[in-house]
DNA sequence: CTTGCCCCTCACGTCAACGTCAGGTTCTAG
DNA sequence: CTAGAACCTGACGTTGACGTGAGGGGCAAG
């Protein structure tokens, strides 16, 4: 297929995709006028770098990830190159419960009713806060 | 205290703490001569402002979210937005699993007798790979 | 051949959270 | 008073993952 169908097939930019070549991600086959043609496994690789992505790695670390992904690329350091973005992974989920359990302790304060004001009455402009500091 | 210490005892740099002041995040005080002076609960502070930067909130996020948390604004709005947020955190966390679940299954592979070569004697080029689809 | 859609390659723009350098000021120790 | 560390305000630089034209080419239909 060409880039635009894998675009709306994937549901990333075309700018995207061609970006991914640049960063030697997803290399297309050429056709004799120069343009781009991606097999049905493209579709997949783009989820699966979307997917990288999303977790927070970079282009570069992507880049040596994915040989070990698909290829089975087996050696000590690519092993370890796993093991070491699987721990970043668990450190950056490790920050987001604390963060998401610091925004539930805030939840919960502000609709306990022991609060001050769960009210939907607030016609009062606001009840003179002066002491701030 | 002033910016110096602030820094080494949050591990921000000042730059950073410059950066919050001009995102309204951390106001500090004054001296006469225009030097910024911070108050003890700053420490805390920055901290707080720091985990939700590491949750992926940016400066206007946190800018929202911050009158809620120790000012105890409380209105329908802050409470939609923080729920909106903490959702938002959730998303984050169940895409980090599914990375990590992935990169597990790759580690799973690699680690594994039956994967073809955890051998450390890799003397031979490649054991001819064709099978790609 | 022409229309028209999709595609191509530059190449500059963007946005966030700072880094960094320049040139000048305040504060503290002696 | 002097030295010097720490501070100040601009203001431009950086990085990553693209967005956004500009200007031109491939290709199937009529």
């Amino acid at each position: 297929m060409r880039i635009g169908e894998l675009a709306t097939r994937t549901g990333v930019s075309v700018r995207a995709l061609r970006y991914y070549e640049e960063q030697a991600l997803l290399i297309p086959a050429r056709s004799s006028g120069g343009q781009r043609h991606y097999d049905e496994g493209a579709v997949e690789r783009v989820h699966l770098i979307q997917m990288l992505y999303a977790a927070g790695l970079s282009s570069r670390t992507i880049l040596d990830l994915l040989p070990c992904v698909d290829a089975k690329v087996n050696t000590p350091e690519s092993r370890a190159m796993l093991t070491a973005e699987r721990a970043r992974i668990e450190r950056q989920i490790t920050q987001l419960t604390q963060a998401r359990d610091r925004l539930d302790a805030v939840i919960a304060l502000s609709e306990s009713p022991a609060s001050g004001c769960t009210r939907s009455d607030t016609t009062a402009p606001v009840p003179t806060v002066s002491a701030r500091g």
